[in-house]
RNA sequence: GGGCUCGUAGUCUAGUGGUUAUGAUACCGCCCUUACAAGGCGGUGGUCACCGGUUCGAAUCCGGUCGGGCCCA
């Protein structure tokens, strides 16, 4: 039968969509139940859904609908973040504008309904890859309560004693023209010229390499190793810094590597942490050429030039005076931003942070508590906490995120915050009447940072819950998804504020998903044109299919988007179809589904199957071993349940129906039969969202507004176990798979009778179900010879 | 450059010292069968990344190398 899997899936969304399934509040009992709490990551309004996406979230809603169906309360929030730099970016592209060009309020305004737009979109393509989050009740993350709970939180941060403000060194994004953190800095190996430059000193020249040679007019000092002999007659001297002519003085320090370059270096201010840090130590001049605007801004020759163009000039320039020496070519990695990969700039400046560098032993402890899936991401965590070099700058010199509720006092200097009952304030916009909480005077300016993005989205736990009002009922969420790449971005940062402000750490677990890759395994780009849209799989596979290879990966592995696994995901829907179909057909009963006590031992044998599968499957469903689970469904479902109990009982039943219609080895099978496929359904249902609601109202006839998703799996730890008849029917099942071999390689139809029939094996099991194999097989007469082997030939 | 981590057929995967390395998928061959050719049966395919060590015995334990990833210089 054709089945048109894209026009089922949209008829059940629609179903789904009109009733509150996916509420917490779905059972009417729902408080008295146990919690089962989700910190949903909110995707990013500026984007689309990836495949990235298509696979980790279908990770989520698996438990998500599998604690459902076991008995849980489950919040399953939804929200989306449209919070910061990424929703300023995509709402100036969208509109034509610019926000530095713009009335901040009037911005603001654009922004926010850029965002319910891209909402709308984002909504339609998460509901159809069978995504069960409560979609009806959203939060995002600049909404007002929101911005609320991000203020309140930054005034706890103070009052904590954990944020402050401070003019000081701070890695800075000339593209992006903001401050940034450690958090948002990512390696990238470059290819650099590495260049020898000539340093005169009243001894002898001292050469220098450097990458940075457009930094020589920030140059401090020349540093070089003390137990270098080499260098030894330098040490307390002056150097000349070329083109500049000014003099520096050269130092010895044991961070100096001596294998590095010729072993001496100089010191600019900032060519990189290397600089800053000797810069610290020794308390050298401060003298930052490198402008906001990415350009040099000192009155030398680079003056006005960007950096690139300056390290051109000014090779130019030294090798035209003869004092470049040599220059290597080389490949060495470079921090950047990693939104815009341009490479981060050392600078000064009066920013906010959040302290936590002496957090990092309570950070490490913490990641501790939590249950890591797989474990060994926690040690990317810790690698990344004992790494920690710089604490958390959250302000960002941009325009549209969630504002500091701060001001300052233009007659005393003090600063100012905003009171808790204001909140959410913006203080660009008005000075809500406040006064100095010092002088009192009302001459007050405002803050116009913002936010970092991620000051907000680590709060993700209360934004969630408090607008439900159940942050009070949180003690600790049960789990945390989310892709390996925002370990210490999101992860991490959620980890600080939730040990900050609440004392505890966020979650019971964390699920890391890996990277989807495209087909050879390379990461997808659109510079390298291999990116995948999920829509477009879902069309031609169905929501299911995709579901299905989500959940083939292992927690943390990578992906590959592999065809083959969609064609395998899409034949075992239309064979959930059939084998439910098969069962309905057989028995024409509608009645409730009810657990079998089962009286012959074919239908004690699947039953005892059953109960051991499912047994197998919790466990590793609540260890969060969901491709483990989903694999030991795939081989009961295929390999026992169709290929063997359904062959068995359907042709025993057919011969009886017109032999002995009334019969109870019947009912017993159907019975069993239909309670078995119930549960097949129920277990898949996860999974498979669509297929098992359509499969389930094909075998119950039960109207629309039932749901499988809304069924009970707690029953299934009760099924019996037959020991005796599985041993008595593994060895018939056996045995039939070989007389089906047998058939096959004489390329005989399975259907074709076969006259006589000798079968070497235990006697006395064989004999007890011939009747049974003769019925399954198609057999006239059955011979069987007592061995330990079985053999299967014909006799004339 | 340093630290950590991962590495089993084309692909995914079982396996934590003990027969000839598990299963699926893909591929090849055969069979249209009254739920299902989106099915069934059979077959090809692996020096368990590489090298060395421990051991009677190593995919498994140890050391090193290579490759991917993360973090730090």
């Amino acid at each position: 039968m054709d089945l048109d899997i894209v026009a089922m899936e949209s008829r059940w969304r629609k179903t789904w969509d009109s009733t509150e399934l996916y509420s917490y509040k779905f059972r009417s009992d729902y408080q008295s139940r146990n919690f089962y709490w989700i910190d949903t990551p909110p995707p990013t309004v500026s984007g689309k859904m990836h495949m990235g996406h298509a696979f980790s979230y279908v990770h989520q809603d698996i438990i998500a609908r599998y604690m459902r169906m076991s008995g849980y309360t489950v919040f399953y929030p939804w929200g989306f973040d449209d919070n910061g730099l990424p929703t300023e970016r995509f709402t100036e592209k969208t509109l034509g504008v610019r926000a530095e060009k713009m009335p901040i309020a009037e911005f603001i305004q654009a922004a926010q309904k850029v965002s319910r737009e891209s909402e709308i979109k984002l909504l339609n393509s998460w509901s159809r890859l069978g995504i069960s989050a409560d979609f009806n009740n959203y939060y995002t993350s600049v909404s007002e309560p929101s911005r609320r709970i991000s203020q309140s939180m930054f005034l706890d941060l103070v009052r904590k004693g954990r944020a402050y403000r401070k003019q000081g060194a701070i890695i800075y994004c000339t593209t992006c023209h903001t401050a940034i953190s450690q958090i948002e800095m990512k390696d990238a190996t470059v290819s650099a010229d590495f260049v020898y430059i000539r340093f005169k000193t009243d001894v002898s020249d001292i050469i220098i390499a450097t990458t940075r040679p457009e930094m020589l007019g920030s140059c401090v000092a020349v540093f070089v190793n003390p137990s270098d002999r080499r260098y030894s007659e330098f040490i307390g001297r002056s150097a000349v810094v070329p083109i500049y002519g000014n003099t520096v003085k050269i130092y010895a320090d044991n961070s100096v590597d001596m294998e590095k370059g010729t072993g001496a270096e100089m010191v600019c201010t900032f060519g990189d942490q290397n600089d800053l840090d000797l810069w610290k130590r020794y308390n050298f001049d401060l003298k930052l050429i490198i402008g906001q605007d990415g350009r040099i801004n000192d009155s030398g020759p680079l003056k006005g030039l960007t950096v690139n163009e300056g390290r051109k000039k000014i090779v130019e320039l030294l090798s035209s005076s003869g004092l470049v020496v040599k220059t290597e070519r080389i490949k060495h990695s470079i921090n950047t931003h990693e939104r815009c990969g341009t490479p981060v700039e050392i600078s000064m400046g009066k920013q906010w942070f959040v302290r936590y560098l002496d957090m990092k032993d309570e950070l490490i402890r913490a990641g501790r508590e939590v249950t890591w899936h797989p474990d060994h991401m926690r040690i990317r965590y810790e690698t990344w906490v004992n790494g920690l070099k710089w604490d958390w700058c959250i302000s960002r010199q941009r325009f549209y995120g969630v504002p500091f509720p701060v001001w300052y006092c233009n007659k005393c200097g003090e600063t100012v915050f905003a009171d808790e009952k204001m909140l959410p304030v913006d203080p660009r916009i008005g000075n809500a009447g406040m006064k100095c909480s010092r002088c009192g005077s009302t001459d007050l300016s405002p803050e116009t940072d913002i936010m970092d993005t991620w000051a907000t989205s680590s709060l993700s736990p209360r934004l969630a819950t408090e607008k439900e009002g159940l942050f009070d009922r949180l003690t600790v969420m049960d789990i945390r998804f989310q892709g390996h790449d925002i370990i210490t971005a999101w992860a991490f940062t959620t980890i600080v504020r939730s040990l900050i402000h609440d004392n505890r750490v966020p979650w019971k677990n964390i699920y890391i998903s890996g990277n989807v890759n495209d087909p050879y395994g390379q990461k997808m780009s659109k510079s390298k044109g291999n990116v995948s849209e999920p829509d477009e799989f879902i069309t031609q596979f169905g929501a299911d299919a995709i579901r299905f290879w989500s959940s083939t990966a292992l927690p943390g592995e990578d992906i590959k988007i592999k065809e083959q696994e969609y064609v395998r995901g899409k034949r075992t829907v239309i064979k959930i179809l059939n084998a439910t179909k098969l069962v309905a057909m057989l028995s024409s009963d509608r009645s409730e589904i009810k657990m079998p006590s089962p009286k012959y031992p074919v239908n004690r044998w699947i039953t005892s199957k059953l109960s051991k599968l499912s047994r197998i499957y919790n466990e590793r469903m609540v260890n969060y071993e969901i491709a483990r689970a989903r694999s030991v469904l795939d081989d009961f479902f295929w390999n026992v349940f169709c290929d063997d109990y359904l062959e068995m009982i359907k042709g025993r039943v057919n011969s009886l129906m017109l032999t002995e219609p009334d019969s109870p080895e019947i009912a017993d099978a159907m019975n069993t039969a239909r309670y078995a496929q119930y549960t097949i359904l129920r277990l898949y249902a996860p999974f498979m969202p669509y297929i098992a609601e359509e499969a389930y109202h094909i075998l119950t006839g039960l109207p629309d507004e039932s749901s499988i998703h809304g069924e009970s799996m707690e029953d299934l730890t009760g099924i019996s176990l037959f020991p005796e008849a599985e041993d008595e029917y593994d060895y018939l099942a056996e045995v039939i798979s070989r007389i089906r071999a047998y058939k096959s390689s004489k390329k005989i139809s399975l259907s074709a009778p076969l006259q006589n029939l000798e079968i070497h094996g235990k006697k006395k099991e064989i004999e007890l179900h011939a009747d049974m194999i003769r019925d399954v097989m198609k057999i006239g007469s059955l011979k069987v010879i007592d061995s330990q082997e079985i053999s299967v030939s014909e006799t004339d």
